[in-house]
DNA sequence: GAGATAATGATAATGGTTATCATATTCTTT
DNA sequence: AAAGAATATGATAACCATTATCATTATCTC
């Protein structure tokens, strides 16, 4: 059962709302001033549990990092390799993304599931 | 200036050899046998070295793992949330997935490149 | 309000990766 | 082929982001 508290309301929102896609310790930092005692054990717990109850998403970008998007429905993301900010992708395709600005040097699509022996073995079907 | 060493050809065999993406510690476990006194460190500085050099690819999967692929080119990978084995797509339709047994549950694209201002800043421009 | 449950903050532990450094290997020069 | 310079290795320690632990605090139900 799932308690409210008012530490992981703020973190909600700090994912949410902008279009910012955060790290754990960028959400912890803005957070500090309303919040002055929150601990980073807490940002943590909760973007793992927001995530999981499908609140918001969790990013694993190319740099090794992890970040969190605000919108959980599947889209693209432009990962600038200079300073580190992920922005949202509208379009697939190249000449689109360079009317943005970006730059392209890469890219890399990434599917998830289940491969074929391990659906057989849990029984798990295309829908 | 580049040296020769046993290690390091060892490693790049045993990424670029087989369809398997391995991780750091998979090449490490899979040289042991040949290689009994080879250090772990070793096994993530060559790694790390090849894909800076372009002979193999560094790939960060969604799920936090990092492997590494021999081919460079970009293609498109997909990852068993199951197993953790991950896995060459050809094509990018699921219909196409679907019939290499494969249950798709999500994707993930993420382009890299240089954001507008850091375009700007470094004076980086589409080809 | 009391009791039960869950969340927090502080801290320690974890695990994968990177850095350090003395020794060993490779390469060049003679 | 030996010596010197440069690079790589193996072993170990350090790092750092993330996770786990646990006593205390907050929330929810009756």
């Amino acid at each position: 059962m799932l308690k409210y508290s008012k530490q992981r309301e703020l973190i909600e929102q700090a994912v949410v709302s902008g279009r910012a896609h955060p790290s754990a310790s960028e959400v912890y930092n803005s957070l500090r001033p309303l919040c002055p005692n929150l601990s980073l054990g807490t940002v943590y717990r909760n973007l793992t549990l927001l995530s999981e109850k499908g609140v918001i998403q969790k990013l694993h970008m190319p740099d090794g990092s992890d970040r969190f998007d605000g919108s959980t429905h599947n889209h693209a993301h432009a990962l600038c390799v200079s300073c580190g900010k992920v922005q949202d992708v509208g379009a697939l395709f190249e000449p689109e993304l360079a009317e943005t600005g970006f730059v392209m040097t890469g890219s890399q699509l990434v599917i998830t599931g289940f491969c074929e022996s391990c659906a057989e073995r849990e029984k798990i079907e295309n829908a």
